[in-house]
DNA sequence: TAAACTTTGCAATGGCATTGCACTCCTTAA
DNA sequence: TTAAGGAGTGCAATGCCATTGCAAAGTTTA
């Protein structure tokens, strides 16, 4: 397990710091979006603002990837490690309004849309709410 | 001009007051998505809070939509006389990173996704980044 | 006309993101 | 080996936005 985490982080140049293998394990085994707040509440002792900033340096190196679900919280969750938060990269995300969760939908297809005249896409959100598999 | 909103509000059964006339004229003349402060902005001598419950009932009674663009402010947009705010009336938003301004892309088409087995779609908010026609 | 209800203004409150600053820890070069 | 420099962390603000309590002002109704 170590390793794989502190593999991810190699392939991405970021120092392994107690806190960042922490978060990066919470991060995989939750296997969905987090916000700072959950990830606070799972480690307890830990400080928000260092939850914050090691998330910040995980964004800046494509480690995750944020997703504005509406929940009033920004979500955190995994890159594929490939990944390089393009347009590609962009996947569907579920909001389950029952359980709260927020899921990545990566196996899920978007056909591109085609902009009126003029417009050019370079990032997009594609938000879906609704019950999740388990709460139906 | 001032039948046509006072038509609007009276086929959602909302009353008239100054406020609303002006804040419902406001969305029509703009055609895009305003923010709270952008509407406050507007009028210079309203208050927030006065506005904020104008589209709180506007919301209520199917004539605006609320739209999370990521800017971290909720934009307002009219709906069409016929919506009910169902998934069939969901469109595409576009936020111009250049103007800032945020569009309703209610002509582009959208083809809705099929899901993974059991999750179930009651809501969508699809919202796309990038440079805006008059910004190109 | 007075009571009842609605709308408005003003002043909080609360949540979340973000940052300044000092302290600790680690790495590095003399 | 040790001191300096840099990176990471904790704590305590700050700022922005949404939302609400409460009292005043305006409207409607009996
Ligand atoms: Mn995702
Ligand atoms: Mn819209
Ligand atoms: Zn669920
Ligand atoms: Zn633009």
């Amino acid at each position: 397990m170590k390793d794989v985490i502190e593999n991810k982080l190699k392939l991405r140049s970021v120092k392994p710091t107690a806190m960042r293998l922490l978060v990066l394990q919470c991060l995989m085994e939750q296997n969905r979006a987090l916000s700072l707040n959950e990830l606070e509440a799972l480690f307890e002792n830990a400080d928000k603002s260092t939850i914050f900033r090691t998330l910040k340096t995980f964004q800046e190196n494509y480690l995750v990837h944020r997703i504005n679900d509406g929940s009033g919280a920004i979500k955190y969750a995994l890159c594929d490690d490939d990944c390089i938060c393009s347009l590609e990269d962009n996947h569907i995300h579920f909001l389950c309004t029952k359980c709260e969760k927020t899921y990545c939908l990566k196996d899920t297809p978007i056909t591109t849309p085609s902009l009126p005249n003029g417009f050019r896409a370079n990032f997009a959100n594609y938000l879906i709410e609704g019950i999740c598999s388990t709460c139906t």
